[in-house]
DNA sequence: CGACCGATTGACT
DNA sequence: GTCAATCGGTCGG
């Protein structure tokens, strides 16, 4: 049960990506624990990267890109949704990687409480397989933009590693530039994985 | 300014 | 399978 350190995020993004399945993502909202096994992540490499919110430089919006890594950064899409990313690389450096699924491991009747829409339909998949359906089942929105993830709020703690043989990897979901880049990762026949 | 559209989801045919 | 929801960011005039 350890907190990731700082130098776990500095590292290059690409690398993150693959290292953070497998990896707990926890929640402390009070009393309550929230956490889950993160089981696919996308890589979103900055200025390198047309699909990225940072391509064109910094801006009031994705400014939390820029930080160093091991902060959160959280951004509102489609009029109605968040979405939680990793910020990877050194200060100054925009990437970051989209946690997009995690496997419930705590505090599974609170998230199906966190989240909206008609209750009978979250089943135990459903509850947290797609970035803005665990973005609701841990309470992250605007809030928890920029969230030091070495604090006491939302962190990450070490697993034993996924094999490599288990790890996808495929071109990104919803994005309309770069599909040729395979930087979705995922864990091989986990039932929360998208799609 | 105005028009377009997005790192999505849930409802419905 | 198709489509609306709903609003802030981005880009063109």
């Amino acid at each position: 049960m350890k907190k990731l350190p700082r130098s776990f995020y500095t590292r290059p993004t690409l690398l993150v990506a693959k290292d953070l399945l497998g990896k707990i993502l926890v929640r402390q909202i009070g009393k309550i624990v929230l956490a889950g096994t993160i089981v696919e992540v996308e890589a979103y490499l900055g200025s390198k990267d047309p699909a990225s919110h940072a391509y064109r430089g910094k801006t009031k919006r994705n400014e939390v890109m820029f930080h160093e890594g091991g902060h959160l950064y959280v951004y509102f899409t489609y009029g109605m949704h968040f979405c939680a990313n990793v910020v990877t690389g050194k200060e100054g450096v925009a990437e970051a990687v989209l946690i997009r699924a995690v496997e419930p491991l705590e505090g599974i009747e609170a998230m199906r409480k966190n989240r909206r829409f008609k209750a009978n339909r979250v089943d135990e998949v459903t509850i947290s397989n797609g970035p803005a359906k665990l973005c609701q089942a841990f309470r992250i929105g605007r809030e928890q933009n920029g969230t030091d993830l070495l604090g006491a709020e939302i962190f990450l703690i070490a697993e034993k590693p996924i094999p490599k043989s288990s790890i996808g990897a495929s071109p990104r979901i919803g994005i309309a530039k770069a599909k040729e880049h395979l930087w979705r990762f995922f864990v091989k026949g986990n039932r929360w994985v998208s799609r």
